[in-house]
DNA sequence: CCGGGGCAAAGTGTATACGAAGAACAATCT
DNA sequence: AGATTGTTCTTCGTATACACTTTGCCCCGG
């Protein structure tokens, strides 16, 4: 892609609203900030130790993202995970997931393929370590692959915000369903090397499925809408 | 829902960033701003008549959604909805609204499908009449009320920002399929009718596929991606 | 004890101004 | 011509001000 060039040349400079919106969803993510808490544009700016303006523009970002709701002229409450239930997060990302595989099983070069085997066999050693942030981050790390492997940015920009909620799911449950997970990984990266996109299509469903079997059992009874 | 209490009570002010989200998309997609335009805040405040400040924040939410691309330190851009092909675009969509359309299917109750009806009903008239712009919005209206119906908010939320990009390529193509696309909405409402959510999915599949189609040829050396 | 009424505080929404830094472009010099 | 230097345009971030809402609180009267 030509694009690559340009971001190189034009842009290191990584402006704060960035890095504040980052900041902002990491912490959200990791239940520093709970569901229902009030984020005043005062206090998240001191936190962050910036000035109110790129606060504001992270806020509204992470609206659209669906980590924040803004009330007009209330303010800004971290969202609840539950409203636009998990099922039906998964639901959609069940389907998402499921194209990026085909697509990526379709598409992989051997590099790709082999890329994929590295982060498996990093994410086994890190299982064996019971190095669960390590686990967890590894998993990321491969969905992230795959869809990267897809080809398809719109697939791929969509189905990484989706990924974030069901990060920011799991952590508050916390939920660490981790040794089954890589089983399930393995098949799907077998069923990428394969190059058969039905194959991969339903290994991705399978591993899915329990996934979200395992987040809804650990969200039961979950967090108020509050 | 409850939440719709809350967004009664609460607010009903509509703040100008929202607004000029709002004036700015619709610009785009109408191609008043046409692909590789510049935007400079001051011009786009100008326009809008508003300050810098709401606009700042509706560039960024703008960004978000794919309508600009912000090149730090240098500004913002109207993007290339070929960058990030249509052809991609489609795929995804594709499988969205089919299951978008399923989920209809299985909860539609006679009220929801009495107001498809309308819709279709209208959309004939409308074609009748030659009235593109008409069939254009009525065309959106079928498509947003069966996300509303399908009762899944991220589905709901996700499709819809695709939906919108959707449109931006056709009106820059000036494409309209209009009566060809009717007949198939009706298929696909018969189908929501019947509970079937196997029949609707497969509905929801060949109008897309026909739409893609469509666009596609429309688009045949487009947009340079500038 | 309880239900307002009214008042003050908090916080958002918007505008404005200003300085610093970067990028683009033109002019200048070698 | 090619490199260098300025100049200008613009973004980015800060700070400040102020109107207007919402909220919470206190007090008062029933």
């Amino acid at each position: 892609m030509a694009e690559d060039l340009r971001d190189k040349l034009g842009a290191q400079h990584l402006p704060l609203r960035d890095q504040v919106l980052a900041a902002l969803r990491a912490a959200i993510i990791d239940g520093d900030y709970l569901p229902g808490e009030r984020l005043t544009e005062d206090r998240l700016a001191e936190d962050f130790g910036v000035s109110r303006n790129p606060v504001r523009e992270a806020l509204r970002v992470a609206e659209a993202e669906g980590f924040v709701v803004i009330l007009p002229r209330r303010g800004a409450v971290v969202a609840s995970p539950s409203s636009g239930t998990i099922s039906d997060m998964f639901v959609v990302r069940e389907r998402l997931e499921a194209l990026a595989a085909r697509l990526a099983a379709e598409r992989a070069t051997a590099t790709d393929v082999a890329a994929l085997r590295v982060l498996l066999e990093q994410g086994r050693a890190a299982t064996e370590r019971q190095d669960l942030r390590r686990v967890a981050e590894l998993n990321s790390a491969l969905h992230l692959r795959i869809l990267q492997i897809s080809g398809n940015p719109w697939l791929s920009s969509i189905a990484k915000a989706l990924y974030l909620h069901v990060q920011w799911v799991f952590r508050l449950g916390a939920a660490e369903r981790a040794p089954h997970s890589w089983a399930e990984h393995i098949q799907l990266v077998d069923a990428i090397e394969s190059g058969d996109g039905d194959r991969a299509e339903r290994a991705a469903l399978a591993h899915l499925d329990a996934a979200s079997a395992a987040a809804y059992e650990n969200a039961e009874g979950g967090y108020g809408a509050r």
